[in-house]
DNA sequence: ACCGCTCTTGACCATCTGATCAAGAATTAA
DNA sequence: TTAATTCTTGATCAGATGGTCAAGAGCGGT
């Protein structure tokens, strides 16, 4: 077993190189089926890893499945954080939502990761969902109630504001499916889709 | 086997009972668990009926999942098909993003079960997604588009709206839990959603 | 009451899958 | 080189699960 005597959990070149493929492999297998619709052979066959292999680095399959969803969590808020209140809204909101929409074209296994998590009930992350993520977004929401108080927003609830920016744009790697079977696979999906959430909200949210 | 000499597949009243039955567990089910999260046995507890029993109706477990998508597809499409080009369009389009909504709001499970089918790649109704909904879709953007045209809507790409449609009332359904985590369980959720999200897309949409 | 058909079920099976373990190979530090 | 530690794996197990089957119970028309 890889170190346990209390204090330092240094690690082993071979270590956090195999931790590394196994989490990618994951992300690969989990993101595709969902948690129970994903075997460990298929994980560890993806890195090239024996199964008994990879459970000695990654002792059950709820633990590799956890620590995927803790290794990508603090990335996926990070353009919510960047949102500057001291900023201009109209720029602050277009950054986050380019910023959001291209993680979606970049990362939609990430996307769709979370997304089966959640819609299973959350039952690895409930807490973050309810402690960190609930602290974020209410700090935001608080932003963003200010730049309409202040005028330079046109008023909507904050807080389905943002859930409304989170599901325009997780969508398309979320659906990705269903869009391109109704689109016909076209090449400048994202661009377009980009083009026209920003219409949406940002010329929706422009005070007249 | 209940009949199957080519002609009239004519239902009993035990037959048609019980199918309705298992259908209802199975949405119950499937919704929460996705399809290889689910097993038979749960949904033939939840019903009431042995498992054999529950496999005299339906073969397999992907006969019950396939049969409960189309049982609740047409449904699904409704608003959609009663979105009428001779209507006015901002009545229409609110009409249209009320009644999903509601649907979120009144039918969660049938929405999380087309999430899960979707999200892994829709196996089970790819051709649909290719076929009728894609020319409905077609349909109606085509419908959009012209009211667009003669100026009582702002452009943007209607497909896309479409999409922002479906994205932000379904969020409500699919990702219930995480809203609930962020929110706290309030009472009025729908309604203060309903009114945010039509204000978006009706007040962003009126033309200046 | 009778008969054919539908419905129901306990027992059972094959397979899949998460997890363990002992033993051997590779690596590292001295 | 050597010894301790880390890494790797074939074999194996226990439980879960989809699906089968034969036999019996129930129902409906006559």
């Amino acid at each position: 077993m890889p170190h346990s005597d209390g204090t330092a959990p240094r690690k082993t070149r071979i270590q956090t190189q195999n931790e590394e493929l196994i989490l990618a492999a994951a992300l690969e297998v989990f993101s595709a089926y969902g948690f129970r619709g994903s075997t460990v052979d298929q994980i560890a066959t993806k890195c090239g890893l024996s199964k008994p292999n990879l459970l000695y680095y990654f002792r059950r399959k709820e633990d590799i499945y956890v620590a995927l969803l803790e290794h990508t969590l603090t990335d996926w808020l990070e353009p919510l954080r960047a949102m500057d209140a001291e900023g201009d809204p109209i720029v602050e909101l277009s950054n986050y939502i380019t910023a959001k929409i291209r993680m979606s074209r970049d990362n939609p296994k990430a996307s769709r990761l979370f997304a089966n998590e959640i819609l299973h009930g959350a039952p690895a992350i409930g807490t973050f969902l309810k402690g960190p993520l609930k602290e974020l977004v209410d700090e935001k929401a608080a932003v963003i109630s200010g730049w309409m108080d202040s005028g330079r927003l046109t008023r909507i609830d904050p807080h389905h504001l943002i859930f409304s920016i989170w599901s325009t744009t997780q969508h398309y790697a979320d659906f990705d499916v269903q869009v391109n079977a109704v689109l016909g696979n076209p090449p400048d999906l994202m661009s377009k889709a980009e083009e026209a959430i920003l219409t949406l909200f940002i010329e929706g949210l422009k005070p007249r």
